[in-house]
DNA sequence: GTGACTCATGAGTCTTTGTGATAG
DNA sequence: ACTATCACTTTGACTCATGAGTCA
């Protein structure tokens, strides 16, 4: 025998020039030494992106989604304290709560003179910018944990800590965080989410509807996002730990990051701002307030430190609303693309999510607002760039379009770009060959053309033996495509005087339940094509799809259609064979468990004979055929059971100690058994 | 820094009506 | 003689979305 070692070089110009190093100095003495030298290095290869990769990655973002929405929704759950609500009423200034009340009088008496006003001569946005400055005086927004200007946006666990989340004890968390919002009007100098939560506190004393409004900001739903994430923490945390290895007593100071750390850290976890709407008495729609910035009414501007793909806003009780659109200036291109997409029903989970949060009768506001997000939606403006435009929900480009897709009409051609013909996404028509049509219980009108030809796929023996005779004689085969509009819904032939119409295979196609002909009946049950066959009545086998097996397309085959007054009687002929069938089994199986126990009878009689004959003689013996026996099958069961009686005692071994009572056991199963 | 483009990869979609041997 | 079942070549070619890399 010869051992044969490999050893490896190291590249030449990596490692120097190639040395021969022995691996084990003790191998036998007949060894076979292969060197290589400067064998390639095999670069590993880059592992693309799994569907568990993906899931993961998205299962992620929703748990961060929802992590995030309780907590605010905790938060916002403080402002409703009644001590809370008090308090921050009793700072408002006499005059700014009077001026409310005598614009809103006012502007309710002459509601004319109301609708000519220009939008900058808005009364309430007049008194919200007095309220906002007013309050911007009094309170100053500090940064929070040396986190963002915005509010604190520490990870949900972190702020779950600080604001009393993980309490066991909740009503003592609930006061706790109560009483901080207290201590906050008491100071000058408060986080700006505590300041809009109070302010939104404060406005529904006046008797102002408002939401406090939060931008959510989870982890991406990306999966290379998320591994950028996994390895910055994987990073940090290696570093934290060497840090505090090295240097356990020093006061730690902020770490000085490199440009890539920053910028995926920046992209994971944008600022969560957060703001306020709140209704306009008269007018009905919502006016936006920012207090960091002092911004009333300019919804625009909110979008200036980057997309807002979750702007949620938290009403009284225990309403949420999803208000994103109202502050997506490219909803559609961008935005939309920050959240996972939609599944295959079209359903979107963030919006599933949000339903058990929304107004179960919606008022005259909700309806108005729904209406104006659509509007807002709608009239976004076009996208600048062509990769926006794919798999845009209001333009398309040609170059975008799928290979069942076409242009239909090739008008209004609403823009160009990069000289490429924009057109309404409306314009864009799913297509399907004839046979998909059929399917979906629709043929094609007489006379249409194709609208399309694509290559045909080769799936069958047949079909690829047609697509390679084609080649050889120089074209291609192609499949024709039609659109909606040149199919109608398919026109089965009547059933004429029982006679069933069968299409060239000798059959029926019933992909759809419409599809079945005038006059006939699908019948279903398994085995009744036999039944009218010996009964002699026309029937069709009903074709309800296809199943692709070793390349042969295998029609589904569920029933058959006959004309429908010979259902009755196929029917009645089916019922009376299949009891017959019943019964015949029945009888089957009774005959062969009479059998079983009639050997078992027989066996016992027999050993009971030979028990009387030779008394104790047989037992010995029994036992040293046993002992052999047990060696060739090693199973668990009785050995004396298993030599008397075989397969029955296996699986249903009697016990027993005389003949007597044994036979009254067997009179008992004989009754269980049939 | 951004967008267009190309390439690699994995997941999902589309395809769309046998035949001969053998056992019962 | 007729009927049911099974094995064959134990789908696979293609589209589409996505991410990485390159270039202008």
């Amino acid at each position: 025998m010869y051992y044969i070692t490999l050893i490896e070089f190291l590249d030449d110009t990596a490692s120097g020039p190639s040395e021969s190093t022995t691996v084990d100095t003790r191998l036998p003495q007949d060894t076979i030494e292969i060197t290589f030298s400067n064998m390639p290095v095999m670069k590993e290869r880059v592992r693309g992106t799994t569907k568990y990769d993906r899931e993961a990655a998205l299962a992620a973002h929703r748990a961060h989604l929802l992590c995030w929405l309780a907590y605010w929704r905790y938060r916002h759950g403080h402002i409703s304290s009644p001590l809370v609500q008090a308090s921050s009423l009793s700072l408002v200034p006499l005059e700014l709560s009077d001026s409310y009340r005598r614009a809103l009088a006012e502007s309710q008496r002459d509601a004319n003179l109301k609708r000519k006003r220009a939008a900058d001569d808005d009364w309430f946005v007049h008194w919200l910018q007095h309220m906002v400055e007013w309050w911007r005086a009094r309170f100053q927004h500090v940064i929070v944990d040396g986190s963002t200007d915005w509010t604190d946006h520490a990870a949900p666990e972190t702020a779950a800590a600080t604001h009393g989340l993980n309490k066991t004890n909740s009503n003592r968390g609930r006061m706790e965080e109560c009483t901080r919002l207290l201590n906050c009007l008491q100071q000058n100098m408060v986080a700006l989410a505590d300041s809009t939560l109070l302010f939104v506190a404060l406005l529904r004393m006046l008797g102002v509807r408002t939401r406090f409004v939060v931008s959510l900001q989870p982890m991406s739903f990306s999966v290379a996002a998320t591994k950028k994430i996994l390895a910055a923490t994987e990073m940090q945390t290696a570093s934290d730990r060497s840090q505090k290895g090295q240097v356990e007593s020093k006061p730690t100071k902020r770490r000085k990051t490199n440009k890539s750390q920053n910028a995926t850290s920046t992209k994971a976890n944008q600022p969560q701002m957060a703001w306020c709407e709140v209704l306009h008495p008269t007018e009905g729609h919502w006016v936006a307030v920012d207090l960091a910035r002092g911004l009333v009414n300019e919804p625009t501007r909110m979008e200036e430190h980057g997309p807002l793909p979750y702007v949620t806003a938290f009403d009284i009780g225990r309403r949420i609303k999803d208000v994103s659109r109202r502050y997506a200036s490219q909803w559609a291109a961008k935005t939309l693309r920050l959240r996972p997409p939609m599944g295959k029903a079209g359903r979107d989970w963030w919006l599933d999510t949000l339903a058990i949060y929304a107004e179960r009768d919606p008022s005259e506001v909700d309806v108005r607002e729904d209406a104006e997000l659509l509007s807002h939606e709608l009239s976004e403006k076009m996208p600048t760039t062509v990769s926006e435009f794919n798999n845009h929900p209001l333009y398309a480009l040609e170059r975008h379009l799928k290979k069942f897709e076409i242009l239909s009409p090739r008008e209004p051609v609403i823009g160009h770009i990069r000289g490429e013909p924009i057109y309404p996404r409306s314009c864009v028509k799913q297509l399907h060959t004839a046979e998909a049509w059929l399917k979906e219980g629709r043929q094609i009108k007489k006379g249409e053309m194709p609208v399309k030809e694509v290559k045909s796929r080769a799936v069958t023996l047949l079909s690829r033996r047609e697509q390679v005779m084609a080649q050889m004689e120089g074209y291609e085969k192609l499949s024709g495509l039609y659109g909606y509009w040149q199919t109608e819904p398919y026109a089965a032939p009547p059933v004429v005087s029982g006679k069933i119409p069968k299409n060239g295979y000798g059959n029926i196609d019933l992909f759809q339940p419409e599809m079945l002909p005038p006059g006939g009946v699908h019948l279903p049950q398994r085995g009744i094509a036999k039944i009218a066959r010996k009964l002699d009545i026309d029937y069709a086998e009903a074709v309800t799809g296809f199943d692709f097996q070793s390349r042969h397309c295998i029609p589904v085959v569920t029933g058959i259609v006959v004309a429908a007054e010979n259902e009755a009687l196929v029917l009645d002929a089916w019922r009376a064979h299949e009891h017959a069938r019943f019964e015949k089994e029945r009888s089957k199986r009774e005959k062969a468990a009479l059998k079983r126990w009639r050997t078992l009878l027989h066996g016992i009689s027999i050993r009971d004979r030979l028990q009387k004959q030779y008394g104790e003689k047989i037992d010995d013996m029994s036992v040293a055929m046993d002992d052999s026996g047990d060696e060739d099958n090693g199973s668990g069961s009785t050995p004396k059971s298993r030599s008397l009686t075989g397969k029955m005692y296996a699986t249903n071994p009697p016990i027993c100690d005389n003949s007597s009572d044994l036979s009254t056991q067997i009179q008992l199963a004989l009754v269980v058994d049939l």
